[in-house]
DNA sequence: AAAGAAAGGCGAATCGTTTCACTTTTATCC
DNA sequence: GGATAAAAGTGAAACGATTCGCCTTTCTTT
């Protein structure tokens, strides 16, 4: 494999003008040329660990997040990866199944695996361990989908509890007031947004909350199926259920197909997450959709900033759901 | 930031030890300890540019896909990386969103980035663009999901034809002799692999191929969808239809609703890849499953093989779809 | 045309490991 | 206990880039 040495051997000229003439700096052009077509004939690549160890600087991003699989993730990081690329980077992509061992555990192996920057959709960990692990690498972060209380750094959210409100709003707008809420566990920082929403929408209109019409369970599919069941067997069961992810979703349509019960004659589900999913259904479902692909683009956007020297306080986004069907007919 | 001079100096070894220490070689118990408790106090953690420097060896594997949103690649990778993980290895993603160009580009960029091996999902690389490519890296690499002829390489495939011959047994068995099929374009390996099981069974039970019923088409929403509507405004329209991935599924349900189609009276579908999707519908979707978690764990494990030494010809695994409902009921 | 400034070029040190070629210590065996 | 083998330890030379400080060339300006 051809090293720089080779190339300035080749273009007649020094190892330290073929390394300007790589990282731009003053070279005449006259060299340029020579230098180029001496990289072309050896086929000369850069060695990034040369570099790396050199020059304190690598091609790595670290993406850090709960779960590839979940379609809400990929979709942020298919965007991501994108903008990412366009800038020479690397997307190294690491899950941990929303364990908090493995959270810990892996923010630490892409910490100490040269990664100029990281991109972080964090569950469990507090501000505490956050900085505990990172404060020693400096390295410039991003946090997706949730907040860590405490924790300075740029940070794309999206407006959670108005989105659930919107959906809250259409739903009460049609006479529901039985209303059940599907819901993560508790800590989880999305949870609690969406369980703001609920709240507030139910308080603003004088209803009163039932606490059997709200369920805190794992982000799941199981979790959305059960709560169809729980429910829907209740003395007095809701109108309406407001699912609050895809998975979730999915679950919560499935249980109720099984228990031979219909959308939206016997309840009204109100979704989240898969706009494809809304059309396959007899009736279009109702959606509260998370604008994936531009949450990725502006995480990956921050850290660039951060990345070309950006400083100052970290900056928070709140992009907009949008809520389907688009205009309430 | 320690270096492993720091260990050495105090754990009172000399730095080669330490390096002997951390690569697994001869070290005195006593001098063990020493150095743990060192590294343990400096928090010392191997610098992998210096690392792979001098050793020639990284933490990182390739994984270059088509795209990191289709649920199918997303759940494949999420098994590899789980396995990849628990050896060390990081995964450094890469999708080329479909596009000749950016797969020969973003296979090099990976490439010289460094990479131990590759997990490649391939579309439209030939073996020479392949080679001419890979030849100088020697790198170990897994073809995952789809072939490329005359690539001598470790390769995970499932059983296409042979599944899709079931689901079309399946169809036939209940009557259906008008099947529709939505597939990929054609050189797309997997579409033409189902293309063989819809052609085999069509011959296999003396039924006329009608070119009308069958699309070749991107393996999009917007395909299936398509497909609904010419299809069903045929004027001799099939009783069933049979869509070849998740997307076109979708899609195909969709455009059917939109047309004001029952499934299964009007016309029967069957489905691709989404478990999930299976019991929404009122009546449970029959699917073939691809089995996306052994898929990825086996193309792991194929490639840890090659990784520890691993020698010998490409392997060729076809692993088995499960179509559903699993008996014929 | 001379002086000063700017641009371009170079040698050598350096980043933090691993590994080679030895040397020294410890263990084994008759 | 001495010879021999095996285990453990070491110094120093790489790996392939970047960068600092300094020197040379070229350009600008009067």
């Amino acid at each position: 494999m051809a090293t720089i040495k080779d190339v300035a051997l080749k273009a007649g000229v020094s190892m330290a003008t073929v390394s300007k003439y790589l990282n731009g700096g003053n070279v005449r052009q006259a060299h340029k040329e020579k230098i180029r077509s001496a990289i072309e004939e050896l086929q000369y690549r850069v060695n990034p660990f040369a570099r790396g160890l050199k020059a304190q600087r690598s091609p790595y991003i670290g993406v850090l997040l709960p779960e590839i699989d979940v379609p809400f993730y990929g979709n942020v990081v298919s965007a991501l990866e994108k903008v990412l690329r366009e800038d020479g980077f690397h997307c190294i992509m690491s899950s941990y199944s929303s364990d908090h061992g493995l959270e810990r555990d892996h923010l630490q192996f892409l910490l100490s695996s040269g990664i100029e920057g990281l991109v972080y959709i964090p569950e469990h960990l507090t501000a505490e361990e956050f900085y505990e692990l990172t404060s020693r690498y400096r390295i410039p972060t991003v946090l997706v989908d949730r907040m860590i209380q405490g924790v300075d750094a740029d940070c794309v959210l999206v407006n959670n509890a108005e989105a659930v409100q919107e959906a809250m709003e259409r739903l009460i707008k049609k006479g529901h007031k039985r209303i059940a809420f599907v819901a993560g566990p508790q800590p989880m920082f999305t949870a609690k947004e969406r369980m703001v929403g609920y709240f507030r929408s139910l308080s603003d209109h004088g209803i009163l909350y039932d606490e059997a019409l709200l369920v805190n369970q794992p982000t799941t599919f199981a979790t959305g199926y059960q709560s169809a069941q729980k429910f829907m067997n209740l003395p007095n069961p809701p109108t309406a259920i407001v699912a609050t992810n895809y998975d979730m979703t999915l679950g919560l349509i499935s249980g109720l197909r099984d228990m031979e019960l219909h959308i939206p004659e016997d309840v009204q589900v109100f979704g989240f997450d898969s706009i494809e999913l809304r059309t396959v259904l007899r009736t279009p479902l109702p959606i509260v959709h998370q604008p994936e692909e531009e949450i990725g683009k502006t995480a990956a956007k921050y850290l660039l900033d951060r990345l070309r020297g950006f400083a100052g306080e970290g900056r928070i986004t709140r992009l907009n759901c949008t809520v389907y069907p688009k205009a309430d007919a």
